[in-house]
DNA sequence: GCTAGCTGATGCCCG
DNA sequence: AACGGGCATCAGCTAGCG
């Protein structure tokens, strides 16, 4: 209106901005990258998709669902619906003024958690606390190697092309419940294979790669020997920050080996090493089985096992360790071995699907099948009860379960929420519809949805959407229909389609089929 | 005209 | 623009059936 300039930079230069792309494991954004002189802008969303990543364990990725799980939002926590806003401006300004502040609140204290290992990272790579926030690790080991090539004046080699290499040995030895499981796994695999047997990238002539690993190693240990002995919670937290940067890094070298666009890649190496843990993690396995052992399940450097029969009365504590002892003294050097769980029972479903009951009555669920957000939440709370029920050996609750669930559907008693789909648009619509065009592409219910719905969508977008109609087989991107054109008076989910949904997952997960224990 | 069963693409997850 | 390995779902197709 007065034509002032938003002078933000600290040249008192305005801030500029362009379209770019940001991407965490197979998650990809757009967005508006914003640039001002001397500053760096965050966006906490990156940092919870980053997060997210890694411990698959949020609800949704809003500031509000962030905050309640990293428990620091306000217990009195003023909220505003977005289409109440101008409303609640207009006639309660003071509220709205909360609400605000209550937002700023939470961002601030969600950076405060998560951006903290990048300041760490900006003092270490040759990137800005910006950017850091927006770069893959792969990228800043790059950069990490061209910066020490480059001060020693060494030309840099060019990438390798890239080919294909086995990878982890993932493997399920027994399915359905067992009773006490016990759980070990290689302390870094990977880094301590490659610093053991030397195996670094070919084209690193200094021979700097496997020092800059082996010394980010002994520093991280040394930031958590620090963190452990620290008396003061701030310097605990700044340290926890620091050595988590470290881990991150120090995992990522293995991985930085395969990656296309590395300057110091080594595919020939990246296969070597996957190979040397394969035949260890054979060698465990076949250690564990001479030993009185039962293997159940392996995944690249981890084995749940079920442990000799000496070790399961009471008072054993002797067989333990004699147990354990002969374990470590079984391994090569250099390879480390920690036992770092023992849990009630184990559903054991496919590979990498599993769960687990702890001492202490929680139930963990890892794999695709059996948490993924593939599913409706209708969907993974009635597997979850199921495998609940398995796992505590309450098996004759089942069949209730089934016909509660099956009820709720048939009367309509949940919100349409229960039963939708939450998916994210990888690809813009113009890149999903060049796609269609040439042929390379079935049909999808959330980019028809997206396109149909006039919005403006981005790659990276979610939307929610259920499936309409009366009979069980529907095509879905003719079924499917927004959550947010649900109409609570005027209900039309199609309750065929959900009663098979849970037919089916019944067949998979309930009783009375072919799930009981199958040795191999 | 219908459906079971297969294939390939896609989405999400494990370590 | 870190890696490979794995499972489930859906669209789109084909074979087989009545």
């Amino acid at each position: 209106m007065h034509d002032v300039k938003l002078r933000l930079g600290r040249d008192g230069s305005v801030p500029r901005s362009r379209p770019s792309r940001v991407s965490y494991g197979e998650r990809t954004m757009s967005y508006e990258r914003w640039q001002i002189a001397g500053r760096h802008i965050v966006d906490t969303l990156f940092l919870v998709h980053a997060y997210d990543i890694s411990h698959r364990s949020l609800t949704g990725f809003g500031l509000k669902e962030a905050a309640v799980h990293f428990n620091i939002a306000a217990p009195d926590r003023t909220y505003v619906e977005g289409d109440r806003i101008t409303e609640t401006f207009h006639n309660d300004p003071e509220s709205l003024l909360r609400y605000v502040r209550d937002d700023v609140l939470e961002t601030g204290a969600l950076s405060e958690l998560l951006s903290k290992s990048h300041f760490f990272q900006a003092q270490m790579v040759p990137y800005s606390y910006q950017t850091s926030c927006v770069r893959g690790t792969a990228t800043k080991i790059d950069a990490l190697m061209i910066r020490e090539y480059c001060r020693q004046r060494k030309a840099l080699p060019k990438p390798g092309a890239p080919r294909p290499f086995e990878g982890g040995y993932t493997d399920v030895f027994e399915t359905g419940v067992i009773e006490n499981i016990h759980h070990c796994d290689v302390r870094s695999l990977y880094p301590s294979l490659m610093l053991a047997h030397g195996l670094g990238p070919a084209a690193d002539t200094l021979g700097i790669f496997l020092d800059m690993l082996k010394d980010l190693r002994d520093f991280r240990l040394e930031a958590k020997e620090r963190m452990r002995r620290s008396k003061d919670r701030s310097e605990r937290n700044d340290l926890d920050a620091l050595q988590s940067a470290f881990k991150i890094f120090i995992n990522s070298f293995y991985g930085y080996l395969g990656f296309a666009q590395g300057r110091f890649n080594d595919f020939e190496s990246a296969a070597r090493i996957t190979q040397q843990g394969r035949e260890l993690l054979q060698a465990m396995i076949d250690w564990l089985r001479k030993n009185g052992a039962r293997p159940v399940e392996i995944d690249t450097d981890g084995i749940y096992f079920v442990p000799p029969a000496d070790m399961l009365g009471e008072d054993n504590a002797a067989a333990r360790e004699r147990f354990r002892d002969g374990f470590r003294s079984a391994l090569p050097a250099g390879i480390e071995v920690e036992f770092d769980g023992e849990y009630r029972s184990m559903y054991s479903y496919k590979m990498k699907n599993y769960a687990l009951l702890t001492h202490d009555g929680e139930v963990i669920i890892k794999g695709g099948a059996l948490r993924s957000r593939g599913l409706a939440p209708f969907q993974r709370k009635f597997l979850k009860e199921i495998i609940r029920c398995r796992l505590e050996g309450r098996d004759e609750e089942l069949p209730e379960l089934k016909a509660r669930y099956e009820t709720a559907i048939r009367e309509r008693e949940w919100p349409v929420t229960e039963l939708a789909r939450t998916e994210r648009l990888q690809d813009s619509l113009a890149t999903y519809e060049a796609k269609r065009a040439r042929g390379g592409r079935a049909r999808s219910a959330v980019y028809e949805l997206a396109l149909a719905s006039g919005r403006e969508y981005r790659a990276g977008d979610q939307l929610s959407y259920y499936v309409t109609g009366n009979k069980k087989s529907v095509a879905v991107h003719e079924a499917a229909r927004l959550v947010s054109d649900w109409d609570a008076n005027a209900r039309d989910e199609n309750v065929p389609y959900y009663l098979s949904k849970l037919a089916d997952l019944w067949k998979k997960f309930g009783v009375g089929d072919n799930q009981g224990t199958l040795a191999l």
